[in-house]
DNA sequence: TCGAGAATTGTTTTT
DNA sequence: CAATTCTCGA
């Protein structure tokens, strides 16, 4: 049989469908992949296009893996060429090569939230903006929204009405210029700036339009404006490009996704082909038609209705439980029993906010049960990792002022905030970066005392400088940390601080060695064949290990079959699938949450519902939907009613169970009845400190008091997940890799953080590896 | 210059 | 209840 035959009616109509626009409205679970990477192998075998001429456009790292490794495992040959890549690291790529034909200098870095945020307070503080009103937050925000609708910080001075909205077009702009004197780009930028390369340069668009002949879009719902004008500029000369997406599931409008993008994609692309997948190959059917249930209240959507011919499964189950304690208790301790000691891996736990994740950890670790949190503290954000980084970015960009202004006391060289001034006024005054000016002023020796102490900086930095070109990240790292004093500094600060701390640069060790292992094989894919300049980028590893790990997301970090439960958010959870999903929290205030309730805009909550769609439709076989009646929430005990949404899925599908020994209290409720199609006055509800003891046994009720607590003792707590504890294979095994193919282990180091294992690969020579990266498996 | 303790904020969701 | 920012004394 063959491989085409494997996809039901719809699906291979939009596989035939190979050129001009297409539009493909995938429900969840109806194989949207599997058609996206048939619809390669069929462009690339039977209309025997280039694959060098193919482009797939994800939005997370980990969607465009596995979209790589299924194409891999489709196509035969050749499949190493086409481009697949998310939209910002697709952004960077075409940067890295041409940003300065726009005034960027092609070494750029790129910023994140908490740069963003160090630079605006530098903004607020020059301009003397009271903090009290304006939130550095919110501009960011705004001028974020301002870029995903690719509007300047003139036009959006010319919109501008208002005190607020004027003070931030006057924030937007200098935020605009700060960043392109420290050579940095935000993460909106990669998208606005690619724009603006190809409006004005149209040698290097119709080089791209040239080679991107095929375009397929990801997760369509979810494109911004700025997103859609870059598809649009690529496609605009063979207009074939197939989107992928499903309104239903667009949970990204906070970030400025545009659903119109979806809805209105045949306006845009006049003669569309639009293709529905509406087979379910998912879910079992009650799981299936309680999600349908719930979406059904959603207005302003395309019509569609998914089904499924599995059979009705197990009813879709709703707990309450008395309190938000109990209920991570509860789902911790069910899911240990369901396990009973074999693969955590089938079990999903999700919850609307990070905050909520907390408690869930705690039961885990109470109850021994491994689990693997996605999001929350991002390995990227912690400072001993963003010190090293901010070294790593100083050596690669001097331009980058953030960078270097954070490490130039770190570890303490005694240059405190009155040195750091001197500089800047040193680097203002003759127009260098914060950098440069060091450097200088050493020279000149204008710095008085502390001319030693900068000079010892900017001698370590020059240093490496110069042995970076030929030098493997790893190393630098190890320079760094002990050059300077890093590591000592470190161990100074107590024993349990020092491990944890000295683990996670480990791990940024065995990542960037591991970067090193696969770009070696790879680097250059992208080199020019068609006689186009080839822009200035002489990229070294470290600039694009930089580059790498400033674009890996949360999920992207998530590893499957694990053996762990995961923990994560419901947004974190869009486009995975498990057989065993818990969402956790279903109360009206949290989820839906208040902002989305309270809110004048009735869409606010039709993506609150979407993302209740998108949490139910992860669940293969078993779905369970809890809530808590009492939790804390900032501090305080929160009372809530189960969430809107559970009542609006009918009876026949649930099976429900109350944890707070009250049962005339739960049946009272009256779900799934009346509710559906009424709308609510939605004022009755009160949760929160103003009557919470009217809805609680007495004994429960809280106390209100004023004295101050004593001070509480605090006991670290440590969570020792990432290390396995032994490795399946050991010296003399054979094993295969993922990408370089079998080999002999050679040898297995216990190192800190993780197994170091040398491996001589048959095809690919000797390679030395860290077992958690590696993923080998013995033959 | 720098740390410890106090005060003050704050919550969706994130590439 | 944190996490972050602020203030003050050495």
């Amino acid at each position: 049989m063959n491989k085409f035959d494997t996809l039901n009616d719809k699906q291979k109509e939009a596989m035939f469908c190979t050129d001009g626009p297409e539009l493909i409205l995938a429900g969840a679970g109806s194989g949207k992949t599997k058609v996206l990477t048939h619809r390669t192998a069929y462009l690339i075998e039977e209309k025997h296009v280039n694959p060098w001429n193919i482009m797939a456009i994800t939005f997370t790292n980990k969607a465009a893996a596995e979209m790589r490794s299924r194409v891999d495992a489709l196509v035969g040959n050749g499949s190493e060429e086409i481009w697949v890549a998310t939209f910002h690291s697709t952004c960077v790529r075409i940067l890295r090569r041409f940003i300065d034909r726009i005034g960027y200098d092609n070494h750029f870095t790129i910023y994140d939230a908490d740069d963003q945020k160090t630079v605006m307070k530098k903004i607020f503080r020059e301009k003397n903006l009271d903090t009290r009103v304006f939130k550095e937050r919110n501009v960011l925000a705004a001028i974020s929204s301002a870029k995903d609708e690719l509007i300047g910080p003139e036009e959006y001075k010319q919109q501008a009405s208002g005190y607020g909205e004027e003070r931030t077009a006057e924030c937007y702009a200098v935020y605009q210029a700060e960043l392109k004197k420290n050579n940095a780009l935000d993460f909106d930028d990669l998208i606005v700036l690619t724009v603006r390369l190809f409006r004005t340069c149209p040698d290097v668009i119709s080089y791209y339009q040239e080679r991107f002949r095929y375009i397929m879009v990801d997760e369509y719902q979810d494109t911004n404006t700025a997103q859609f004008k870059l598809v649009e500029l690529l496609a605009g000369k063979y207009k074939n490009i197939c989107v992928v997406g499903d309104d239903d599931q667009s949970i990204y409008k906070f970030r400025g996704a545009n659903i119109g993008n979806i809805l209105h994609f045949e306006d845009s692309y006049p003669g569309a082909k639009v293709v529905k997948l509406e087979q379910n190959y998912r879910s079992t059917a009650n799981i299936l038609n309680a999600a349908n249930e719930v979406i059904r209240n959603n207005r302003g959507r395309k019509d569609k209705h998914l089904w499924t011919s599995k059979g009705d499964g197990g009813k879709v189950k709703i707990y309450r439980y008395p309190s938000a304690v109990e209920e991570a208790k509860g789902v911790i301790s069910e899911i240990k029993n369901a396990a009973s000691g074999g693969d955590y891996s089938n079990f999903a736990v999700l919850y609307r906010t990070n905050a909520q994740s907390r408690l869930l950890e705690e039961k885990c670790v109470s109850f021994g049960v491994p689990y693997q949190l996605v999001g929350g503290v991002n390995f990227y954000q912690r400072k001993e990792i963003k010190d090293i980084l901010a070294y790593l970015k100083t050596i690669a960009n001097g331009r980058d002022d953030l960078a270097a202004m954070r490490i130039i006391n770190v570890p303490k060289r005694g240059i405190g905030a009155a040195g750091i001034g001197r500089i800047t006024v040193y680097a203002e005054a003759n127009g260098l970066s914060f950098y440069d000016a060091c450097a200088s002023a050493v020279k000149m020796k204008v710095l008085g005392k502390s001319t030693d102490k900068v000079a010892k900086f900017t001698e370590f930095i020059e240093n490496l400088r110069k042995k970076a070109k030929d030098m493997p990240v790893t190393d630098l790292i190890d320079e760094i940390m002990d050059k300077t004093g890093y590591r000592e500094e470190l161990l100074e600060e107590g024993e349990v601080e020092a491990q944890t701390r000295t683990e996670n640069i480990e791990e940024l060790k065995s990542k960037a060695a591991s970067f090193e292992n696969e770009t070696a094989e790879d680097s250059g894919r992208d080199e020019d064949e068609n006689g186009i300049p080839a822009g200035n980028a002489d990229l070294t590893v470290l600039d694009r290990f930089l580059e790498e790990v400033a674009l890996v997301s949360d999920v992207d970090r998530m590893e499957d079959g694990s053996g762990r439960v995961t923990l994560m958010t419901l947004h974190a959870a869009k486009g995975l699938e498990f057989p065993d999903v818990y969402i956790t929290g279903m109360e009206d205030g949290l989820f839906p949450g208040n902002m989305s309730i309270a809110a004048a805009d009735e869409g606010e909550l039709e993506e609150e519902r979407r993302l209740c769609y998108v949490g139910i439709t992860r669940a293969k076989e078993r779905l369970t939907l809890t809530w808590a009646r009492q939790r804390m929430v900032n501090g305080e005990t929160r009372f809530s009613d189960i969430s809107r949404f559970l009542k609006e899925i009918p009876g026949e599908y649930t099976e429900e169970k109350d944890f707070t020994g009250d049962d005339e209290a739960y049946s009272s409720y009256g779900r799934n009845a009346e509710y559906r199609r009424k709308k609510e006055p939605d004022a009755e509800r009160e949760y929160g400190s103003a009557l919470p003891w009217e809805n609680v046994p007495a004994s429960s009720a809280p106390k209100k008091e004023k004295a101050k607590p004593p001070k509480p003792i605090l006991f670290g707590k440590e969570f020792k997940v990432t290390k396995a504890d032994h490795l399946e294979y050991g010296k003399g095994d054979r094993v295969r890799h993922f990408k370089f193919g079998e080999g002999t282990v050679l040898s297995i180091v216990n190192g800190s953080r993780d197994f170091e294992v040398t491996v001589d690969f048959d095809s690919h020579g000797v390679k030395k590896m860290f077992a958690g990266f590696a993923r080998l498996e013995k033959v």
